[in-house]
DNA sequence: AAAGGGACTTTACACTGTGTCAAGTGGAAA
DNA sequence: TTTCCACTTGACACAGTGTAAAGTCCCTTT
């Protein structure tokens, strides 16, 4: 709190008269990144895409981009083992967001006759779900290297070929020849 | 500190005798976890699997049961930010072992035969290693109620359906009835 | 038996961080 | 001019980590 006051530029008094606890700074950074990343109005964009396909990709990228973003508010949170607080509520809202997000992508998927023959659309939501689902995202990194968006780039193509029928490779020759394995 | 030194009887100073930095006790936990769950002993099993699949599926098991068995010391560093301690030099080698276990088990799947004609193994091991890398695990629980179990069979049956290539649905019609997608 | 040493104890202290309280200041609106 | 409000400084209570010093108990060595 010291450190963020004077940083800001006021006494650090002038900042619990604004926020009592420590926590209800992190609800106003959730505030504060929706407003700077707009993310509601691209998961508008996202709902607004005209084809299954293009609607699941473009929530992946959405999310995918948004989540880590608001990573730090959730671990913060974590830390704190705050489960009552304003700022838990919030994030527990954004959570559930995510998968109604899952759900409305794969449904749009099925009315387009995309979603791929093995699945249910409650079973295609789970495993979008587990796709995305938050990671800890600091320790992705560390551990293989990969960026957030490499990480997202991957998301995206897994969860295409895993649930559309016709992103499945059509052509396996060249696969095969492409990777070597004769 | 003086909690744990309560509930194991003895008086803070012992502890710190023992444990001068919180982050040594984290060390300790660790190699208690090692030891208890014998977690080699598991993946060695999962190595010497005869087939591919089976290794693969062995491997899911041993290391997605373990790693949210350890999520909590992972957790614990993460809140230390403690980049060079023993504990978490300890927490990386075993983060690159999971890498290392993804590599081989995708390897026997191709010396088998069995991996899908689109993969090349390194491909194939990153999306292993995107299913398996380190979740919130408190955060998937509170978000969307599925236990560890039923994560751990998500990610098995995902990984087979998008590694092997016949374990891609063979009677499209029985699930289409099944999941009521006319 | 005496001496030493190791593991542990109590007591005390330094330091940092959160959150509270009280009294004072300076400017803008009524 | 007065009043209000945001903000200031300074002090304090409290909890947690880590350090330091001195004493106790018990076991082993001589």
């Amino acid at each position: 709190m010291s450190d963020i006051a004077k940083a800001a530029g006021v006494s650090r008094q002038a900042l619990y008269l604004h926020f009592p606890k420590r926590s209800d700074l992190l609800v106003a950074t959730t505030r504060y990144i929706d407003d700077v990343k707009d993310v509601d109005a691209r998961l508008a964009a996202s709902r607004s895409a005209k084809t299954g396909v293009e609607r699941i990709g473009a929530f992946i990228d959405a999310w995918g981009n948004y989540i880590p973003e608001i990573y730090g508010v959730g671990k913060a949170l974590m830390i704190m083992g705050d489960k009552e607080s304003d700022a838990r509520i919030a994030w527990d809202d954004r959570m559930r967001a995510v998968r109604d997000g899952c759900h409305a992508a794969v449904r749009a998927l099925h009315r387009d006759g995309r979603l791929a023959a093995e699945h249910s659309v409650e079973h295609a939501t789970d495993f979008l779900w587990t796709l995305l689902s938050v990671r800890n995202w600091e320790q992705l990194t560390i551990d293989c290297g990969w960026s957030q968006a490499l990480y997202i780039e991957k998301t995206k193509s897994l969860a295409l070929r895993l649930l559309v029928d016709d992103f499945k490779p059509t052509n396996t020759k060249v696969h095969l020849a492409r990777n070597g394995l004769s």
